[in-house]
DNA sequence: GCCTAGGTCCCGTAT
DNA sequence: ATACGGGGCCTAGGC
C-alpha cells in the first residue's frame, strides 16, 4: 500500500518491444514525467532549417517541459534537440517503427525521431529544489562597478545601468570627476574587436552633441589588435577581472553589514 | 561463449550502492564507454567562472571523449557541464559519498560532483554512424550565390568568398555589371542593426579608395529600423530566403550534373 | 510577438 | 595557442 503511494525516481524498461513502448512513454509524456529512451532511431528535424540523422544508436532525453535533446556518442552538443514548449506525439508506424514526434507550434518547428529497436526506457521522477549561484558573470562586475565606482576611477559616479539607446544598450552610464560622460562597456573575457565596435557606436553618437564624452572597455584582458583600434577610436581600457571585482563586491557588502550592526548596536543602546 | 563476445549497447545497475559504483564507473570510463548516472548530487563548478548546485535528483551524462552534462527535470540546457577533454575521477569520500570529479587541464576547469544516492546506472556502448546533414545554413546561401550570382542581380559576377579585410571578413566579394565592386553580406534571418554595422565597416573602409563601391545585404527579411539604417548608410537589401538559395542550388546542381551525363552520352558515342 | 545582448556559450577554421 | 564569426545557437529582459 505504501508502495501504491511512494514515489520511484526513476522507472525502467529493459528491450521493451516496439509495439510496447506507446504504452509506457505516453502516460508518462502525460503525468509530466522526463523520459530517456535509448535506442537505434534515425531524426528528421524541419523548421529554421533542415536537417537529416541517419540509423544509429542514441539517447534520447525528453523533458516534461517539453523540451528533446539528442545525443550520440561522442559530443557535449545534441545532435538535434528542441527547446522547451514541444508537444509530442508517439505512435507505432505502419511500418512497425516507433514514432515520436516533438512539434513546437510557436516557431513551427519539428522533430521526428523513428526507432528501430529501443534498449531502454527511464522514466524519470525527479525531485530537484536545489539552489544554483552563478558567480563571476558580466553581471557581477556591473554590480560591482556599480558598488564601488572607484574600480572604474576616482571620481566616477555612475548614473545609469542598462541605459536604452536608439544605437542599442550601455552597461554602465555616468560621469567622471570633471562631470563628462563616461560611457562603460564591461566584458568578462578578452576584449574582441566587435565589442570596441559596440562601444564606438554608442560614443559616436554621443559625442555628435558632446565631443567630451568618454568610452571605456572595462575587462580582464585585450584581444590583439584592439589596443590600437581603442586609441583611433580616441576610447579607453581599464584592465579589471571578474575576481577582482567580485572580491571588491563582497568587501563592499562586509563594510555595509558591519556599518548596519553598528547601527544596530547603536540603536540598542 | 557468444554472450561473452557480444557487444551489450547498455548494461544497467539499479540503486547501486555508493561504495560500489566507482568499480563500475572506473573500468567504463577507461574502456571509453560513456555513462549515464541518475542520482542526488550537488555540483560545483570551478573555472572561467564559478557555480554551487544544492543537493537535487538529477541525470549526468558521460562521454568518451571527455564531455559531461549535468541535466535537472526541466530545461533544454544543462545546468553544468564540461565540453570535450575532460579526464575523470572517481572516488569514495571519507563522508561516504561518491565523488565524480572531471579536470580539463587545457583550460584548468573542474567540475566537481558528489552523490549521495545513485538510483540508476547506465554504462552506454553505442554504434553510431549515421551521418549527419544540415540544410540551409548561411553557408549554404553563400554556395548559392557563388553558384547562381543571378540570385543578387544580372551581371553579378563573385570573384572571392570569404574574403578577409583588415576590418573583418566579407562573405561574398564581386563586380557588378558595370564593373563596379560589390559587397556581399548575407544573413540567413532577419537583418539586425549590427550586420549593418558590420557591412557597412567594410563598405566605408572600401570607399576611400573608391566611391563606387557598393555594399548589400542578403536575408529573408528586415529588422525593424534597419531599412531605414541602410539607406542612410547607402547600402542595399536584397530578399532572399535559404530556401530559395537551397532550390536554386539543387537546380543548378541538377543542370550541372545532367549536363556532364550528356557529356558522357557524347563521349560514349 | 520582435529586438537586444550575454553565455562557463560551443564550434570550426584560419592565422 | 589565439582570434574571429556562425549557430536550428539558447536564454533573459524589455517593449
Amino acid at each position: 500500500m505504501n508502495s501504491l503511494t511512494e514515489r520511484s525516481p526513476v522507472s525502467v524498461w529493459n528491450f521493451p518491444k516496439l509495439e510496447k513502448c506507446p504504452e509506457i512513454l505516453k502516460p508518462a509524456i502525460s503525468r509530466r514525467l522526463a523520459l530517456l529512451i535509448i535506442g537505434d532511431c534515425s531524426v528528421v528535424y524541419s523548421g529554421r532549417a533542415s536537417s537529416t540523422l541517419d540509423w544509429g544508436e542514441r539517447l534520447v532525453l525528453v523533458k516534461s517541459d517539453g523540451s528533446v535533446v539528442v545525443h550520440r556518442r561522442e559530443g557535449y552538443e545534441p545532435v538535434n534537440w528542441q527547446p522547451p514548449g514541444c508537444i509530442f506525439d508517439t505512435s507505432i508506424q505502419p511500418d512497425g517503427l516507433l514514432r515520436i514526434r516533438a512539434i513546437r507550434p510557436s516557431s513551427r518547428e519539428s522533430l521526428d525521431i523513428r526507432f528501430r529497436g529501443v534498449f531502454l526506457i527511464v522514466e524519470l521522477n525527479l525531485i530537484d529544489r536545489g539552489g544554483f549561484l552563478l558567480y563571476a558573470s558580466e553581471e557581477d562586475m556591473k554590480r560591482a562597478i556599480v558598488a564601488c565606482p572607484s574600480l572604474i576611477e576616482d571620481g566616477f559616479r555612475p548614473t545609469m545601468e542598462e541605459k536604452r539607446q536608439p544605437s542599442g544598450f550601455i552597461d554602465v552610464f555616468g560621469l567622471d570627476r570633471n562631470g563628462n560622460p563616461l560611457i562603460v562597456e564591461i566584458k568578462k573575457g578578452p576584449v574582441r574587436r566587435e565589442a570596441v565596435f559596440q562601444l564606438a557606436r554608442y560614443v559616436s553618437k554621443m559625442r555628435e552633441g558632446n565631443p567630451e564624452v568618454r568610452g571605456m572597455v572595462i575587462a580582464p584582458s585585450l584581444g590583439k589588435g584592439t589596443m590600437k583600434l581603442l586609441e583611433t577610436l580616441k576610447l579607453e581600457f581599464r584592465q579589471l577581472s571578474p575576481k577582482t571585482c567580485l572580491e571588491a563586491l563582497q568587501k563592499e557588502r562586509r563594510t555595509r553589514e558591519s556599518a548596519l550592526s553598528h547601527r544596530f548596536d547603536a540603536s540598542s543602546d
